[in-house]
DNA sequence: CTGCTTTTGATTATCATTTTCAATTTATCG
DNA sequence: CGATAAATTGAAAATGATAATCAAAAGCAG
């Protein structure tokens, strides 16, 4: 599935007349290695390892092509960075969202999912997608 | 209920230590005056009609207070601007939400509030506060 | 009032992100 | 193959929102 989220990218560049370089498969690369929200800064200090000389600019310039190409979204947490994470298909938008550490664990309940549907079908409103963050502290901002 | 806020703000400072000056009134007041999510920076302007001479640095420190003091939220949206919603007392968190009119419907579902404790309970975690949206299309939108 | 502490406003600093621009790289076409 | 035009890059500078600094002003207890 690495490899159709490639391809979905060259797709969507050879439609807007994108060139391909080694910095941008790079950036893609780790992008698609990584897991969770990444921030720019992580992904950089990444990158760097595999293909020194990479720029910021150029991290910062790509992953905003990855929004455009439907691959990543833009997540706004509160410690001033904007961090990445993947749009998978079939995915999930529920989280733990800890305001200690700004750690988020992803998590799926079905049953929420059902009654979710009830609710909507109840107002005669069609669900396209949906968030749910719960916010509070983790075990270990706990204690 | 403006007053409600008021006097919550009071016994706010009154137990931080926090002085009661000029300024905070005045942003309190503007603050209060507001719908929506504000910017810093609207608020900031609306302050400056009716308090000449308040500084921003004064509105971003007052606007933390808001905060802390459980009367406004941050909310971050996508365009680099940090905006300040009202909390409400009794507020419900879970919105469907229409992409098509921007209409908001309010619901609430205890089994889904029940069924969040016991998913923060299995990962250790302390739910402070949650929000949960559903995106789609309301009945209006759909035909 | 007096003295002590908080608050303020102006300015400066910070930090993430964007822009600029010359140099380089890529794709295209003869 | 080259040559050419267009896109891309990296380094550095610019930007813009927010935070920190600090001396002056204001609030408050005695």
């Amino acid at each position: 599935m690495i490899q159709d989220k490639k391809n979905a990218f060259n797709k969507f560049a050879a439609g807007k007349g994108l060139r391909s370089t080694r910095q941008r498969d790079c950036i893609l690369n780790v992008f698609l290695s990584t897991h969770q929200h990444v921030s720019v800064e992580e992904l950089y200090l990444k990158v760097k390892a595999c293909c020194p000389g990479v720029g910021q600019a150029t991290v910062y310039r790509t992953l905003k092509l990855f929004v455009e190409a439907g691959l990543a979204r833009e997540v706004l947490l509160h410690d001033g960075q904007t961090r990445y994470e993947h749009v998978q298909a079939g995915e999930h938008h529920d989280h733990l969202v800890c305001t200690g550490c700004n750690a988020i664990i992803e998590f799926e309940n079905e049953t929420i999912e059902k009654l979710q549907d009830q609710i909507a079908e109840r107002h005669g409103f069609m669900i396209r997608s949906h968030k749910l963050e719960i916010y509070g502290l983790c075990a270990d901002c706990r204690s």
